[in-house]
DNA sequence: CCGACATGCTTCCGTATGCAAGTAGTTTTA
DNA sequence: TAAAACTACTTGCATACGGAAGCATGTCGG
């Protein structure tokens, strides 16, 4: 039955992602002093138009709520890696700038992160079906904005 | 360069696990009291023989740490979906054991996430893509114990 | 023009989680 | 066989997160 396909395809994503997870975000941690998040969200910073984005945006981008995107940019603030900057045509809005040392520290992270993402695939897996994978995983959120790669 | 490829396929893997688990968790919670990660831990122990596990497997196969599993258990014992036992050969450890009413519950559940999941693959998927996405996905843990599906 | 509603952000509170330390029990080693 | 090392589990503490409420601002309809 292709509901039972679909039920293992889910739960493997899942486990997947624990998986790799409990793998790459110590070693993000311990090199480059970010979480799997906070480099998450200053990629997507680095990728958005003038290196900034609403808090709205950016928590939608996330999948996470707006408190935590508030939260979380306390420290990178205070790192100086993001600024805040205000809206002249809309005073609510409060943007989230990538700075350049920020740009400079994602660059590096995004290194690292890349080179443990080809150590994940490094056995058992050929090129093509490393595209096949990133092309049926990039269906669900294709149409959302923020799709970094 | 194929680096960049197992990147894409990284960030479409933690971005397809957001947005997946934040259309999921909220509709398992209303309907079955269940957040993701209690159901995820009672399929590993209605997959398990005799339907137990220890902590310590229990933690391994979630991709977690021991005293989650301890403090996730509380409430679930109080439901009275599992229930501890001691092991007569060895004092120190703790099987968690799921319950005639935890079995109840876990089946009905699944169903829903069986639904949710052929839901989630509902446009643009055919079937053997599902089967494909399943397969590659399955690389990662296949080699690991608590492989559900 | 102004009252009602909508939007963006922050704060408060409850919950979930990992790590380190502590406890109890088992295995290894000298 | 006794001390040391290891294992399974629990607890204390710090952190991360979501949801609801609060606040400021913006928009819409009469």
């Amino acid at each position: 039955m292709s509901n039972t396909t679909a039920l293992s395809a889910l739960l493997r994503l899942f486990r997947a992602q624990a998986f790799l997870e409990a793998r790459i975000s110590p070693m993000l941690g311990s090199v480059h002093g970010l979480s799997l998040t906070e480099l998450l969200l200053l990629l997507q910073l680095g990728h958005a138009p003038l290196r900034r984005l609403r808090r709205v945006d950016l928590a939608q981008r996330l999948h996470t709520s707006q408190s935590t995107i508030t939260r979380m940019c306390l420290p990178l603030e205070k790192s100086g890696f993001v600024k805040r900057e205000a809206d002249p045509r809309d005073a609510r809005v409060g943007y989230v700038v990538l700075s350049k040392t920020g740009l400079a520290r994602v660059e590096e992270a995004e290194k690292t992160l890349k080179r443990m993402a080809a150590e994940a695939f490094r056995d058992r897996w050929e090129t093509d079906e490393i595209a096949m994978l990133a092309e049926l995983l990039g269906r669900f959120t294709a149409a959302l904005p923020g799709d970094i790669s």
